[in-house]
RNA sequence: GCCGGUAUAGCUCAGCUGGUAGAGCAACUGAUUUGUAAUCAGUAGGUCCCGGGUUCGAUUCCUGGUGCCGGCACCA
């Protein structure tokens, strides 16, 4: 005689064992009609899961966050069902749901074509119509793992083979296919519905490691309603449109080409963009107590092999062919540099923190298939720091630097920063007491600023923990920028020390910081986000005076003489054009500023204004426009 | 690096089963002196990614590279 609590805290008495489905009719025929699944007692059940104790229950829907998941997991199981019909040889391996879709890898010989995703998703509809009851089943260990063996599933024995011992194994039946899952799933396959489409196939390792077999994952997205479908593949489409490398081409700013892969050719309007960032970093870093240094980018190989990094890292840095005896190696990070001016001369704990910053050009070389336009390259530039104090100077420091980064992703209008916290490996190097100390320094920083944060547990260097500022491009794709760690390692290996108050010689800790990170990367989401138009303190061409008659060529010469001197970024168009030609021609170009200028501007000093993304024009006196601007670039467009 | 795809004019793309290529936009030239998102006319532009092979003949077929695209793995 089961009691169900429902979450408004309404109690509903049932005479006998009950269900997820049941419960929600009792409540309505539309809730009946749109559940997909159960929360009892905190765990997702299966709508027809018998419920035979008191309990609280939340129905969950197709619309809400767990439905919507729980809607795509199924999209998974019908997928590989659709490919064990049309390919009964194929293997199934794995298939969750994620973020917009979900996926499922299997293993065949023959690559999955475009053509054949329109089969399989073809196929899928015809599965959804037959609306097989999906039934779970409880089985025990080694039948399980006999029966999928005997039907040359291998891959899924061995998953069964991993499942601790403790849990249940569960498997799903829908029509012919069985499937080992954890569930839950929907009641049957009608209740998919239709608002889903495979997108693409791509290889995926078995397992995630490299060393085994590659399967094939098929991609597709799934939603609760076809709206949401077309929402979707049309915000994806627009978010194709804001793609850096198409931009970049789009406003003449860089160029990659085949002789230099993963290197950017920068164009002199990009190459402004790129000063403006140094320019703007420069200042905010020195404000706040760094001093900028410059370190060599050709060093002996024996310097990599002091710090550690020729052994973890030799392969992918470039080096020279062997002069005078000796090998060099391009830099791959500033680190090693940073360390030997700070051994410059004796440092007394009064002179710390020390902290030096570069913005240094580093070259990795990085996988082929792992370039990315200019979010990932192999020739770089950070804005490195290196900050040397004691332990106990971590915490004000990691502080320092989480606010300054947040505070400068403000500015460039990225209020959505992911951060990552990872902490110790099982193999590092370094005592407890001062990874605990790391840690919890990190930690606080989190907290002082009031930051969410997910953890990446283990996933710290084996020189000590780290946090990671994660930004993401226009398509979904997660890029880290930022970066903050705490080294542990390097000082001793370089011999770094300063003297204590005690007289004797001590290791400092080393924080690692680059707040872009990469500058490349942080300028291609900087396009993206800004779908090009950049802010007008960042654009490349922050104004451009447009004649309408030839008569107003030496006023549009003289404005433009004027603003270059005032430190604006302005060109003058004089071509014999159409005014509506040229207005056009510049905001496609994504110009923030056009001043138009003809007979009557002339005469009296005066510019007529267009912003990009108005249609509005507004006439004022040229030194009041001026000023205005000026103050704008000053302030960074914000207004408070 | 791995799996799959792809490479034709500056850009976006067309070119059926092998007979050395075409459009739109951009560019250039001329005319137009124009009031806020495309004025008109004309001209020029190609090692069809690179190497090898098959063939009387290869942009097209085969093969080996390279770049790029989508993932996976990697990311000090």
């Amino acid at each position: 005689m089961p009691k169900i609590t429902l979450p408004d805290g309404s109690e509903r008495q049932f005479d006998a064992a009950t269900s997820g489905a049941e419960i929600a009719l009792s409540i309505g025929k539309s809730l009946a009609r749109d559940a997909v699944a159960v929360r009892v007692n905190g765990a997702l059940w299966d709508l027809t899961r018998e419920i035979d104790d008191d309990a609280s229950v939340e129905i969950l829907t197709r619309d809400s966050e767990d439905g919507l998941e729980l809607l795509r997991h199924d999209a998974a199981h019908v997928l590989a069902e659709a490919v064990k019909e049309l390919w009964p040889e194929t293997q199934v391996t794995i298939g969750p749901a994620i973020e917009n879709g979900f996926y499922y890898d299997f293993s065949r010989k023959e690559p999955f074509t475009d053509a054949d995703l329109e089969t399989i998703e073809a196929r899928m509809q015809e599965i959804v119509d037959r609306d097989e009851r999906i039934e779970r089943e409880v089985w025990q260990r080694d039948k399980a793992a006999d029966f999928f063996r005997g039907i040359g599933e291998a891959y899924k024995a061995e998953i069964i083979e991993s499942i601790p011992s403790a849990e249940d194994i569960t498997l799903y039946r829908q029509g012919e296919f069985i499937d080992l899952c954890r569930g839950p799933h929907l009641p049957s396959t009608g209740k998919l519905g239709k608002a889903f489409k495979l997108t693409r196939v791509s290889g995926a390792y078995w397992r995630g490691d490299s060393s085994n077999e590659m399967l094939q994952r098929i991609y597709g997205t799934a939603w609760s309603n076809d709206k949401q479908l077309r929402q979707y593949l049309h915000l994806l489409e627009e978010a194709e449109k804001r793609d850096h490398r198409r931009l970049g081409r789009v406003m003449d700013l860089f160029h990659f080409q085949e002789e230099a892969p993963g290197a950017v050719f920068w164009h002199p309007k990009g190459w402004a963009v790129f000063q403006s960032l140094i320019d703007y970093m420069r200042r905010r870093q020195n404000a706040a107590g760094y001093q900028e240094i410059n370190t060599p980018e050709v060093v002996s190989r024996s310097l990599w092999e002091a710090s550690g990094h020729w052994d973890s890292f030799g392969d992918n840095m470039f080096t020279s062919q062997t002069v005078d005896g000796r090998m060099f190696a391009i830099k791959p990070m500033n680190c090693p540099g940073h360390v030997q001016v700070f051994k410059q001369g004796i440092t007394s704990y009064r002179d710390l923190p020390v902290r030096l910053a570069e913005f240094g050009k580093c070259h990795r070389y990085e996988p082929s298939g792992a370039l990315h336009g200019m979010m990932r390259v192999r020739a770089f530039t950070q804005d490195d720091a290196h900050i040397f104090c004691t332990p106990e100077q971590i915490t004000d420091e990691s502080i320092a630097v989480c606010n300054l980064i947040l505070g400068i992703y403000r500015d460039f209008g990225f209020d959505d920063v992911r951060i990552k916290f990872a902490d110790r490996p099982p193999v590092r190097v370094g005592e407890d007491a001062v990874w605990d100390q790391a840690e919890q320094a990190l930690l606080k920083a989190l907290d002082a600023g009031g930051l969410e944060y997910t953890r990446n547990p283990g996933e710290g260097a084996f020189y000590g923990p780290k946090l990671e500022f994660v930004l993401r491009d226009a398509i979904g794709r997660d890029w880290q920028c930022g970066t903050l760690q705490v080294d542990l390692n390097m000082p001793g290996r370089l011999g770094a020390t300063y003297i204590g108050e005690d007289g004797n010689k001590h290791l400092p800790v080393m924080l690692h910081r680059a707040m872009f990170g990469s500058i490349e990367r942080f300028m291609g989401i900087l396009i993206e986000h800004h779908a090009g138009n950049l802010p007008l303190w960042l654009a490349p061409v922050q104004v451009k005076v447009l004649t309408i008659t030839s008569d107003a060529n030496d006023y549009a010469e003289e404005l433009v003489a004027a603003m270059r001197d005032a430190g604006l970024r302005a060109e003058a168009d004089l071509r014999n054009e159409k005014i509506s030609y040229k207005v056009r021609e510049h905001s496609v170009a994504k110009v923030p500023v056009l001043f138009a200028v003809g007979q009557r501007e002339l005469e009296n000093r005066s510019v007529a204004i267009r912003r990009l993304g108005s249609k509005q024009q507004q006439v004022t006196s040229f030194d009041d426009a001026l000023q205005t601007l000026l103050e704008e670039v000053r302030t960074r467009g914000k207004r408070d």
